[in-house]
DNA sequence: ACCTGAACACCGTTCAAGT
DNA sequence: ACCTGAACACCGTTCAAGT
């Protein structure tokens, strides 16, 4: 008989979060999550109107990391570097949510605080206000295609996989452990030249 | 008593494509394709071996359409561009099952055979091995990230919506009508700033 | 050879009931 | 106030049985 509750809404999305991480999206069921603290399935629905909804409240959270602040020295290229950095690096820490994550993120309040930040930016810096949405939805294109389609995960590190049908793809490329460095260059590389182009239209 | 067989699994196929076009990816379920081709769900064992599969088989029919066949002519920018745009068309016409398509695309056979095409294709254009499948993984990011993260999905046609909390945003580029064509642009805004980008580090 | 009916082990969610 | 047990309407998948 405990005498202060076993649950509350953080700690409900934590061990989801948790479980998500773990055993990815697929592998977080209500049933599961109340077992892991210790509970009933239904003993959720006191703390969590639903299972969508405990989704997007872990993935606001997940947000709240992205540091948006770059733009304020009024540089857009810094303000671009550093914002699709810091944006990788929360997405990149719970690979498992983004594809929740990338859907729909307009109408997230958290998305869209940051979204206002980086236009506001750009548009400082002398780019038209639809020259700033088109280069924020860019930032965006690039930051999520990264996280979710990125390299390191779905290789395989049995090299025989691959055989000789792709004779021009370079076979140590495709290792995992490889991967994982090669993922972070191309994002380099793809960030800098989308600079560099943007860059040669720049208004400065 | 039917004298020739109801199902095939190129019938199969069709009918789950068309419901997760209709009804999302959490729409589609084997008992409702069972019920839209007049059959019971187990039915679908015979021609199918799981749900997981028919979608990779689904999926597998969707990337036959990327049309890679641009760098043949030995110009990668051209390369790059109409391979960027022919993936992005595939899988604009079927947004909701790109979720799906991301995950683990390195082990689709379809998949491994066009990225091969398009490492062969940077490197007899003068790039290296390592910069080739870094290139290439640009593309892949862009590409997914922009058929995703679109806009104009997610985008609320209730412009009280966003009332005055983002000052910064204009308001008439979170229109939905709007947003399909400033996806459109921004897409290509970023791939042409990646093409100049990468010019400006090219071999040629 | 191809499809069915019934079953198994799961889901998310609700709600009266217990403490 | 907070949690439980049982139930409802769903899942994917298997398998003996029908034609």
């Amino acid at each position: 008989m405990p005498r202060s509750p076993i649950l509350s809404a953080s700690r409900i999305r934590t061990a989801a979060l948790h479980i998500i991480d773990r055993d990815g999206l697929d592998g977080l069921s209500m049933r599961k999550l109340a077992s892991e603290l210790g509970v009933q399935a239904a003993s959720l629905y006191g703390h969590v109107s639903t299972k969508d909804d405990l989704l997007h409240e872990v993935a606001a959270g997940i947000l709240e990391q992205v540091d948006v602040s770059g733009f304020e020295g009024g540089d857009w290229r810094h303000g671009l570097r550093s914002c699709a950095r810091s944006y990788r690096a929360a997405l990149a820490a719970h690979p498992n949510i983004v594809p929740f994550l990338a859907y729909g993120p307009a109408h997230r309040e958290a998305s869209l605080r940051r979204l206002d930040v980086v236009h506001g930016g750009l548009v400082a810096a002398g780019w038209s206000r639809r020259e700033a949405t088109m280069i924020a939805a860019s930032l965006m294109y690039l930051v999520f295609g990264a996280a979710l389609s990125s390299f390191s995960s779905g290789f395989s590190e049995d090299q025989t996989f691959y055989g000789d049908r792709y004779p021009n793809l370079d076979k140590a490329h495709l290792l995992p452990s490889v991967a994982r460095e090669l993922d972070h260059d191309s994002f380099e590389l793809a960030l800098e030249a989308l600079v560099t182009g943007l860059g040669a239209r720049a208004h400065d």
